[in-house]
DNA sequence: TAAATGTTTCAGAAGTTTCTGAACATTCAA
DNA sequence: TTGAATGTTCAGAAACTTCTGAAACATTTA
């Protein structure tokens, strides 16, 4: 591989671990993963390492981590004790399943305490109160409003997803 | 106030907290945001301090962050020397401002190098890598695409926030 | 079985973020 | 102008996250 190569896959990993860690991942896995995604063939870890000067520890860990999403899948070459690792190639997947486990869990958790507190503040009016605890229940809505539009957009990003992306993708280029 | 009713207001409170902090903001941004939303009525900075018992450096530095992604605005009160702190109602214009501002450069800082590297790594070809070089530009393609459709998304979310929500909150509250 | 090789775990080092508290700056009434 | 009240800034404390390096563990081969 020549030495430019080499600079640029750096920058687009480097660049893919920075949106990674935006994202509330660790940095690390998603230069990880774009070295994998872009080599396209197993890789050894010790290979991970040298590549991206880290010690062996923080590669394992951050595999581990990338196996458990399900993004980083790790096989083995006959007469070969090492193990390689491979990218999940289907970057759509990826995304559709951090987007399921992790953005609408947390948008659900959000919405239950909205709607609990909502309830119990109802419960809980005085006379005399009725009419602030009203205005404060309108906006506790609002906010409950919008978290179901959130939970609705990311439902329907997933389940598109796992259906058919071409359509999305084509109104995608289209923007351009 | 009933004391139930503050710690009900707190539970949204740290909710909401927690859903900034995993978006990328300061836990008690959200939190100062939200109590302010909720009471809807301007709150002195003392006042705040002493509900989230924090001290009045943390209130100064989040407020004036609150305010400069124009979600929290600061009063007065004629003949009271303090300032007084009332959020930003419309919750949306909030939202899509953040998405706007922070996610959307955030994609098209991402693709800006997919798209550079691309056009340098065609360039770089040597005799006899055409094939593997040919290979590397789709998978950084399929980056790309995938990148736009996020900026796509972004971008439609916003401008239809801009323009009228009502359509997609109808769809959102269908959902349940 | 033991040596060699490869992998995982984890204590704590290093780096990063957030908060405190006190010094400093500003405002306003007198 | 002074001084009391209020607001801001910032050095460093505290808390948290990520990474290293080495030891423990696991697996393969001789």
């Amino acid at each position: 591989m020549q030495e430019q190569e080499r600079i640029l896959l750096h920058e687009v990993a480097d660049t893919v671990g920075a949106l990674m860690e935006f994202w509330g991942f660790k940095r690390l896995m998603g230069r990880i993963w774009t070295l994998l995604y872009l080599r396209n063939e197993p890789v050894s870890a010790a290979e991970l390492c040298e590549e991206l000067a880290i010690s062996s520890g923080a590669a394992s860990m951050s595999l581990a981590e990338l196996e458990h999403w399900g993004v980083v899948h790790r096989s083995r070459k006959a007469g070969d004790r090492r193990e390689y690792f491979e990218s999940e190639n289907d970057v759509w997947k990826m995304v559709s399943r951090v987007l399921r486990e992790r953005e609408l869990v947390q948008v659900e958790r959000t919405l239950e305490v909205f709607e609990r507190v909502r309830g119990q503040l109802g419960r809980a009016a005085l006379p005399g109160e009725q009419t602030r605890l009203r205005l404060l229940g309108e906006r506790l809505g609002r906010l409950t409003d919008l978290a179901r539009l959130g939970r609705t957009l990311l439902s329907a990003i997933v389940k598109s997803g796992r259906v058919d992306l071409a359509p999305l993708m084509k109104f995608a280029r289209r923007e351009d």
